[in-house]
DNA sequence: GTGGTCTAGACCACG
DNA sequence: GTGGTCTAGACCACT
């Protein structure tokens, strides 16, 4: 049965990514990990963002962007709910958007200099603590 | 001897960061490979600027972070040459870095639905193909 | 609260540093003696841009030094703001760049024939009335 | 009776400063701390440029620079040869050039937040252990 | 020739 | 409105 979810997601100032980029990330995350499952329903637009204390519209386009992705769909009158799981891109661009990533990853390993075993465990342990789910 | 580098750089429009920062990643890969090494000459600013089609200013600024991270120095007049390899992180600082590196790339693993351990396995093969030098 | 800091800076002609270092000298002094308080806002670039007179890229390469230090953190579309104090640097860099200063200072006190125990008087009196906090 | 003084100096290519400017400062510390005498005879400027590794150029610059500043004077035909101490700067220039000393010195001790303190100790170590003469 | 700095004006993403 | 980035062109000091 559709469930409001009990929603969590912090906002960091610290943070370089945008707040529109962190929402994004954490609902992805939190759907991927099994936390939020299909069909549960949303906070509404109004009251995440008065919980984060940001800008409506800000969280309107990151419910978009998601929804835009396949990982919401809105249902008319009702609010948004988690989609079914499916994937979006094919072979070739995921290939490419994890080659930009792990291009992006190793620049700041060598800009740092950090040992580059001890940072393949830390992105190892990274992952394997979130449980994914859904993954292809 | 200095000498002048024979020198392969490319930008890609298809990357999110900045073409400066594409070149200072660039630079600081092939230090860190050993492709450049110590007392090298870079490129004139203007010489790469014209070789990348971006403007000289784009160039600079590159270059400009690259000594400050004291990967180059420059020798008035002469040009900039590669530094001699230090650290200058401390332990806190270089961890802080490296979380928010895994962070990010966590993040964009779970948005295209990647297999956590074939993506582990592709940061591997990057990080060693790359026979890095000098890491702490 | 966040707050905007009344603030006050000048730029010295006869000063050999370059307005950009200024600012960011100032700016530094300010957050080090507590004048700037941590999520104080920071004046904008167009704004102090036309307050000092200078071109607005000028600030923004200040602003982008002193973030890049860990001085500043950028909230996207709200400002630049004071960012919790954090050392960057290890003990080795911290003290040959120490040492690069006292160099380029003795050379001064040499270079103008000034009596070397007043010099030594007259930086202990500058740094003592800062008052400086988080001095590690 | 003038002599050509024995005569070691050395140009750092990791140092900021230029190579005129660190021939100048070199012989400006060895005149004020007795290493090089009033009517000591200083290599010419081929000798010198060639010992360097630098362009005579160069040398010539720095040789000009110091001249005009009444550390060295030239006698016709004979070469350069180290002046009679005077004093060129009036009072309140002599001030307000060590005040912008102590400015830059106080300002890298604020960015890379170095121990008050022990900063005005390294300054005074590094003043007293060159045992000055001449001072006004 | 070299890099360093500043100005001017433009476009973008973000809130 | 905010900062971030890039382009274009200029002037400077140094070798």
């Amino acid at each position: 049965m559709p469930q409001v979810a009990p929603f969590i997601i912090t906002v960091a100032t610290g943070d370089s990514r945008s707040i529109a980029r962190q929402i994004v990330d954490a609902i992805r995350l939190r759907i991927s990990t099994g936390e939020l499952r299909v069909d549960d329903k949303l906070p509404s637009v109004r009251g995440l963002a008065q919980q984060l204390g940001v800008n409506p519209n800000t969280v309107s386009k990151a419910y978009a962007q998601l929804t835009a992705e396949g990982w919401l769909c809105a249902r008319a009158g009702l609010g948004l709910f988690v989609a079914e799981a499916r994937d979006q891109l094919n072979g070739h661009e995921r290939e490419r958007r994890l080659s930009l990533a792990v291009d992006r990853f190793v620049s700041e390993v060598v800009a740092i200099r950090y040992p580059p075993e001890a940072a393949v465990e830390k992105v190892a342990g990274a992952l394997e603590s979130l449980n994914l789910r859904n993954s292809a």
